[in-house]
RNA sequence: UGGGGCGUAGCCAAGUGGUAAGGCAGCGGAUUUUGAUUCCGCCAUUCGGAGGUUCGAUCCCUCCCGCCCCAG
C-alpha cells in the first residue's frame, strides 16, 4: 500500500530529499517528512555569491539562509548538505535572465531555476542520493492520476499559489517531485513551523529576484553584459520622438514608472524595440493585448499537446503570477502555439510566462504552459509592429 | 521702445483681494518568491523682480526683467 507521498513502501524505507532554501516553507516541508518518518535529508544549493546577498532579507540561498537550513535541519535531526550550484545557477539563470533583458523581453528568472536548477539538476542528485522523490515547499498541489502518472493543481489557498513558476515542469519531473505544502495555507504553515519549534517559523517571506541583492535588476545586467544595452529613444504610437532613456533593460511592457516625460496623461511603455534601442510608450489602452504567441509549451493535461490543440480547448491562463487565470482558447496558429484572451489583458510582455489551467478558480489542474514570445494588440490596425518577429517590427519601426 | 498678450512647482494648469485646485513627472511606502500594474503618502510659507495701495495682494497700481503676437 501506498503511503503519504505515493510511494510503494514504509516512510522510514523511502528516503525524500527536501530543497530546503532556508525559509519558513521548505523548512516545514522538511520537519513534516521527518515527522511522519520519512528517511529526510535536506540540501540547501548555494546559487550565488553570497558577500552581497549575505544582509538581505528575504533573500534565498546565501550566507543566512544556509544557515537557517542548517540550524533547521539539526533541529529536526536530519542530515543536511549544501551544494554549490553557483556555476549552473550563473549559466542557467542569470545569464538567461540578462539575455532576456538585453533581448528586450523580461524574464521570469524563478521559472528557469525551477525548471533547470531544481527539477532537473537537483532531482537528479537526489535520485544518486538514493532518493524516491525530490520534496520542495511550493505552494501547489501533486496528485496520482488514476491511470498513472501524476497531475499539478493549483495550491489550497489561491493567493499562495505557486504554479504560474512551476508550468514548465515536465510529466517525467512531476512523478518525482512532490509538494506536501500545496494544500495547507501559510498561516499553517508558520503554525507548523512554530510547533516543531524551527527558528525560521517568524521569517519573512522571500520576495524579488534572489540574486539581485540591492533589488536593481538593471545594475546586475549591465554588471554581466557591459554596455550590451545603450540609450535610445522613447517614442510614441506613431514614432514621435518623446523623449530618451538610458538603456531598454530598464523597462518592461505595461510599466509606467520611469519614463520620466510629463504629457498630462500616464504613459506606459507599450514594447520594446531591442534592434532599434527603442522604448515604445502610448496611454494605458494601448497595452490590451487579445493574443499571444507562445515557445517552449509545455502540455500536462490529459492526451498529448496536438490532441489538445485538435479540439481548440477552453482553458483559463495567467499570464502574470498576481492575477487569477482569465479565460482563452488555446490553438495552433501561423507562429506556433497561440493563446486567445477572451477579455484581454493589459502590459503583457515577451519573455514573461502564460501557464495553462483548466478552470478560474478553486484548484484548477495546471495543463502546462509556455514563454509569450510576442503579442498582438486589441486593435492592431494602429500597431503593425507589434505582432512580432524582429524583423518586423524592425520594419515598422522605420 | 507703436499696439496687444503673457509670465503660478521639473512640465501643463486652476485661482483673481482673505491667505496657492488638479493632472503629468519625481520621491517614499504598501501589495508581490519574476517584471509590471494598482493603491497609499509626500512634493510652491509661495505665485518673474522691486516698490506702492490695503487690516490683508498671486489677484489692484507703478516701474523693471523675460517671452509671445500683430505691425500698420
Amino acid at each position: 500500500m501506498p503511503n503519504d507521498l505515493d510511494i510503494e513502501g514504509r516512510p522510514s524505507d523511502t528516503r525524500v530529499v527536501v530543497a530546503m532554501s532556508g525559509g519558513v516553507d521548505s523548512s516545514v516541508t522538511a520537519a513534516l517528512l521527518a515527522d511522519a518518518g520519512y528517511d529526510v535529508v535536506g540540501i540547501t544549493l548555494q546559487l550565488y555569491d553570497h558577500g552581497a546577498a549575505t544582509h538581505r532579507k528575504g533573500a534565498c540561498c546565501a550566507g543566512r539562509d544556509i544557515h537557517d537550513a542548517r540550524a533547521v535541519a539539526e533541529r529536526i535531526g536530519i542530515p543536511h548538505y549544501v551544494l554549490d550550484y553557483e556555476n549552473r545557477f550563473k549559466e542557467a539563470v542569470i545569464d538567461r535572465f540578462a539575455e532576456s533583458y538585453v533581448a528586450g523581453e523580461t524574464p521570469v528568472p524563478c521559472v528557469e531555476c525551477n525548471q533547470s536548477i531544481k527539477f532537473r539538476d537537483l532531482l537528479q542528485t537526489a535520485r544518486e542520493l538514493g532518493a524516491k522523490v525530490l520534496a520542495t515547499g511550493h505552494y501547489v498541489a501533486s496528485r496520482a492520476l488514476p491511470g498513472g502518472g501524476r497531475a499539478l493543481f493549483r495550491a489550497r489557498e489561491a493567493e499562495r499559489d505557486q504554479s504560474y513558476f512551476l508550468f514548465a515542469t515536465t510529466r517525467a519531473q512531476l512523478d518525482l517531485l512532490r509538494f506536501p505544502l500545496g494544500d495547507r495555507t501559510k498561516a499553517e504553515t508558520r503554525e507548523l513551523a512554530r510547533r516543531f519549534g524551527l527558528s525560521v517559523a517568524d521569517k519573512q517571506d522571500s520576495q524579488d529576484i534572489c540574486f539581485v541583492p540591492t533589488g536593481h535588476y538593471a545594475e546586475v545586467i549591465e554588471r554581466l553584459r557591459p554596455g550590451a544595452s545603450g540609450p535610445g529613444e522613447i517614442v510614441d504610437l506613431n514614432g514621435r520622438v518623446l523623449g530618451h532613456h538610458d538603456g531598454i533593460i530598464h523597462f518592461t511592457v505595461g510599466q509606467r514608472r520611469g519614463l520620466g516625460i510629463a504629457t498630462g496623461t500616464p504613459l506606459y511603455v507599450v514594447r520594446l524595440d531591442a534592434a532599434a534601442r527603442r522604448v515604445v510608450v502610448g496611454p494605458r489602452e494601448a497595452l490590451r493585448t487579445s493574443r499571444i504567441r507562445l515557445r517552449e509549451v509545455n502540455w500536462l493535461g490529459d492526451g498529448t499537446l496536438d490532441e489538445a490543440l485538435a479540439n481548440r480547448p477552453d482553458v483559463f491562463v495567467k499570464v502574470r503570477s498576481t492575477r487569477a487565470p482569465q479565460p482563452a482558447w488555446l490553438r495552433s496558429g501561423a507562429g506556433g502555439i497561440e493563446v486567445e484572451l477572451i477579455a484581454g489583458e493589459d502590459g503583457v510582455s515577451p519573455g514573461q510566462a502564460c501557464a495553462f489551467y483548466d478552470a478560474g478558480e478553486g484548484q484548477a489542474r495546471v495543463l502546462g504552459g509556455g514563454i509569450i514570445a510576442s503579442t498582438v494588440a486589441v486593435t492592431n490596425s494602429t500597431r503593425a509592429g507589434q505582432d512580432a518577429a524582429p524583423s518586423a517590427s524592425m520594419a515598422a519601426a522605420r
